[in-house]
DNA sequence: AGCCAGGCCCTCC
DNA sequence: GGAGGGCCTGGC
């Protein structure tokens, strides 16, 4: 058991079930009823809870001493929140989403991972996406613990472009397969360099990123807030879509479209656009108002 | 039964 | 350049 201590607001629950990554389950309730989450990530096995102090957790196969600075990057454990909150909380709206989930942070996913699950988004739900990015696991990924039913890595571009597009298909991935496999293969062909893409600017990005097969706008926008390092990056869904509509253009006389809502939504919140579009859409999207 | 899911792509105008 | 329709699949 490791600890990783925390500075600032953390919600672990709200981070890892706001639909930016689709691997962590709940397994367990803790007798302090903060509940244990199990997650695949840096070809380990992590279980990983929530306490007063931060957040436990345990690895396998490799050292929890190694793991913990992966871990923590990944949850952006030292993003400065409170800075982000004071540079938003102008919105209303938005203001509001951080009172009902103070913590909620944006993680920092492995590249490929990251595009390849938002590519089975698409016309798709949350649920059957986490089964989509789950099966292509199970059935192409590695072996993380050596055991005989343990969960696997997600597979790497190599591997789902070896898989192909009909035995993806098969997997239940429907119109998707194709741009998996197609994107896959590219990317395993070094025409694309995702980790380079932590280091251009953002419009470079986004063209690179829609130039790939099944990658449009939006989904390119997720990659990019969830894994590229572009917190001005803006992904326009349903969800936001609706929340716009309702919370910010409700006395216009002409709905604004959906392809206009990223350009204004990111000269509205600036550099940390990403952030006011995650406490949107979760609450959005959780209902609650 | 029909509609909707964290869209993208293609066609046609 | 933009509106409209099709698309795998599963759950309600």
């Amino acid at each position: 058991m490791a600890l990783l201590t925390v500075d600032g607001p953390l919600d672990l629950a709200a981070t890892l079930e706001s639909g930016q990554a689709f691997r962590w389950r709940r397994v367990e309730p803790s007798p302090d009823g903060s509940p244990w989450f199990e997650g695949v990530a840096f070809g380990n096995l992590i279980h990983a809870r929530q306490t007063r102090d931060g957040v436990e957790f345990t690895t396998s196969p490799d050292p929890e001493s190694d793991v913990a600075p992966l871990l923590r990057d990944y949850l952006r454990l030292d993003e400065d929140l409170t800075a982000i909150y004071q540079a938003l909380e102008f919105d209303e709206h938005v203001r509001q989403g951080i009172a009902l989930y103070p913590g909620l942070r944006i993680l920092r996913q492995d590249p490929w991972e990251c595009l390849a699950s938002f590519i089975c988004s698409a016309n798709n739900n949350v649920r059957r996406i986490a089964r989509n990015v789950d099966d292509m696991s199970a059935a192409f990924g590695s072996p993380v613990t050596g055991g005989a039913d343990e969960r696997r890595s997600f597979p790497t571009p190599t591997q789902l472009a070896d898989a192909g597009e009909a035995s993806l298909r098969a997997l239940g991935l429907g119109f998707r397969a194709k741009y998996i496999a197609a994107t896959a293969e590219r990317i395993a062909g070094a025409n694309t360099d995702l980790f380079a893409l932590r280091l251009a600017p953002y419009q470079e990005a986004l063209d690179a990123l829609t130039e790939l097969p099944g990658v449009g706008d939006k989904i390119a926008n997720c990659a990019m807030l969830f894994s590229l390092d572009k917190p001005e990056a803006f992904p326009v869904d349903v969800w936001i879509d609706r929340a716009l509509r309702d919370w910010h253009f409700t006395e216009q006389q002409k709905p604004i479209q959906r392809n206009r809502m990223r350009p204004w939504a990111q000269a509205r919140f600036g550099r940390y656009a990403g952030y006011a579009n995650q406490y949107l859409f979760h609450s959005r999207r959780l209902g609650r108002r």
